[in-house]
DNA sequence: ATGCGCAGTTCCAATTTGGAACCCGCGTTG
DNA sequence: CAACGCGGGTTCCAAATTGGAACTGCGCAT
């Protein structure tokens, strides 16, 4: 499977990372949640190669996860912004920075903090099911195919499978 | 910035992606949490070479995420399996699998359901604040430094906007 | 007219990936 | 007992991606 065929897959995981999976991509994103919007902001802050941040960029505008708003004419100037559907990406972040804090901190104890306005308190985020309000435990997770789940033909480990049989039958 | 500097840095984020942050990363995870155990099974399902499979496996290995646990003897083989850290993954898959599902789902709708099995329905994963335990808004969440925050000297920013000057003054 | 700030693009070398083939231990089959 | 197949990798080379420095282009300030 190429990168490129990953948004191809009937799977929002494989889907999602076509757009967001990449080395650099969530360290921009977590800047853009920082409020940092400018080319060289983000390059100075993530020390991220200029050709690879333009193509990002470039590919994040694409996805309508960012959006290019100009901030000043002679010369009209860019800056980027999280679109809605970026901002939904704000879970995301908070789930990986969560994880982050609690298994990756050093002695020192976490980078950052996370301040709730609504009620004033530090916090960490929690996931819980949008029906019973419960935390959610994967345990009590079970998986069902949906309505877009894979067509039956062709699945990528079929696809491996006949390949292995093929080369085999060539070979004996 | 070099990809295994990413761990020495002083962000949760970019902790977290020295880990999880590659391209096949988290497709193996999440077929880990799809109870897919086995070395040719994961390369059957992901379509990945078998290098860079055996190679982000030892990684996650390495990295506490997984263990190996022999399932039989002559020849010992081993299957791979989530450890408490990987567990603790769960709400970042889950995170990611739903913002696919709300932005990403083709025509037909999503190709997977979850369904909470203490509660009995089918249901979406929701951040909540461990505190007051509203939906979390990320305008609502603001971002203080913590005790582990980086020391004053050298940010990436810092050492890129050295790297420019002293390449302008070499240059003039 | 010269330099500067910003936002990129071009170019080449160094890494990383993809893919096929090969290897190894062992149990089974002929 | 030789060949075969399975599970789980490793080796090797070609192709794609990245990193880094330098260059471009625009308009304003000097």
């Amino acid at each position: 499977m190429q990168w490129n065929e990953l948004d191809q897959q009937s799977c929002s995981m494989a889907r999602t990372l076509s757009v967001i999976g990449d080395r650099w991509t969530l360290l921009i994103l977590r800047d853009c949640f920082l409020k940092v919007r400018r080319f060289d902001e983000f390059q100075a802050r993530l020390g991220i190669g200029r050709p690879i941040l333009a193509d990002r960029l470039q590919k994040l505008v694409d996805g309508f996860v960012l959006t290019k708003v100009a901030y000043q004419q002679n010369p009209t100037r860019y800056e980027y912004r999280l679109t809605q559907k970026g901002l939904d990406l704000h879970p995301v972040i908070m789930a990986i920075v969560h994880w982050g804090d609690v298994h990756m901190a050093g002695r020192k104890g976490r980078p950052l903090l996370h301040l709730h306005t609504s009620c004033g308190h530090q916090f960490d985020p929690v996931q819980v099911c949008s029906v019973c309000a419960e935390v959610l435990d994967p345990r009590a997770v079970q998986v069902l195919s949906g309505p877009g789940a894979a067509r039956p033909d062709s699945t990528p480990s079929e696809r491996v499978k006949s390949a292995r049989t093929a080369r085999r039958a060539k070979a004996g």
